[in-house]
DNA sequence: ATTGTGGCCTGCCCGC
DNA sequence: TGCGGGCAGGCCACAA
């Protein structure tokens, strides 16, 4: 499913392909993806007409900047990417189609050169939002440092839950928190508070570069212990056949050798 | 404030 | 060969 790469490869999409082209006309029919205060008619007066001048990202969350100073957040759910003149920005995702059938085109925008600019998403998870409020969104996982761990040393839920909370880290889901835990070797369902010092420190330190490495390898997918993600998949590490439990209400993978 | 639960959405896969 | 049930998880509403 999308996390942070994949909405990072949106974003180089977008700074590629639809800077300063003119929106000639928006079609958003589909009532249930425009989410918040968003209406129709509000994205067809802000962005007809208008073109987007610079692209924003914040975990999953994908954020445009048209030339009026509006700015249209993107969220692509499970199953959803963005394709731009039939060119989709992330080819194999995971969990979803690999096809791109235009009825699954949840919102576009024509421009007046003739491209088209569409959100195809399947399950229609994602959704669109005019000028969305960014004040609940944590440090992206890109960014974080010690100092947002801080509030993990009082988290009475288990540590995947407190990693995949977008409040405190914007852009980890279930699958990068399935791979982060496996790389420091701690237990998806210890409590957050119970760990150690050192635990905190080798997790905080582990986010930023595996969630960058993650980007550079090509997406979330990638990772190390997602193709073992599979009943009688092993641990890549030491062979031990991998335990699956639901976490915080996710299929949850890890290694009962060495993630304590 | 924090935490847990359930529901939303629908293509796809498996077993019969 | 078709059919039906379960699965996948990001996000949000709601309850405790």
């Amino acid at each position: 499913m999308p996390e942070l790469p994949e909405i990072e490869y949106c974003r180089r999409h977008v700074e590629k392909f639809a800077l300063r082209r003119v929106v000639a006309k928006v079609m958003a029919d589909d009532m249930w993806f425009l989410k918040g205060a968003t209406s129709a008619r509000a994205l067809h007066e802000h962005l007809e007409g208008a073109s987007f001048v610079d692209t924003g990202r914040i975990g999953k969350l994908l954020l445009l900047h048209t030339d009026r100073g509006d700015v249209l957040g993107m969220r692509f759910g499970m199953t959803g990417t963005l394709v731009i003149d039939a060119a989709p920005a992330v080819g194999d995702l995971q969990y979803s189609s690999h096809r791109f059938l235009d009825d699954w085109n949840r919102f576009s925008m024509v421009f007046e050169d003739g491209g088209v600019f569409a959100i195809n998403d399947p399950r229609r998870l994602g959704g669109v939002e005019l000028d969305p409020d960014l004040s609940h969104m944590g440090t992206d996982a890109l960014d974080v440092d010690l100092a947002t761990f801080q509030s993990l040393r009082r988290g009475k839920a288990a540590v995947k839950t407190w990693l995949m909370d977008q409040a405190h880290i914007a852009g980890i889901g279930n699958l990068i928190a399935d791979e982060l835990l496996w790389r420091v070797g701690i237990d998806p369902q210890r409590r957050a508070m119970s760990l150690s010092d050192d635990e905190v420190r080798a997790l905080g330190e582990a986010v930023a570069p595996v969630v960058a490495e993650l980007v550079e390898r090509g997406g979330c997918h990638r990772g190390d212990i997602i193709p073992e993600r599979h009943r009688e998949g092993h641990c890549p590490r030491d062979g031990a056949i991998l335990r699956s439990q639901r976490v915080n209400g996710r299929t949850t993978y890890w290694c009962p050798q060495h993630q304590v």
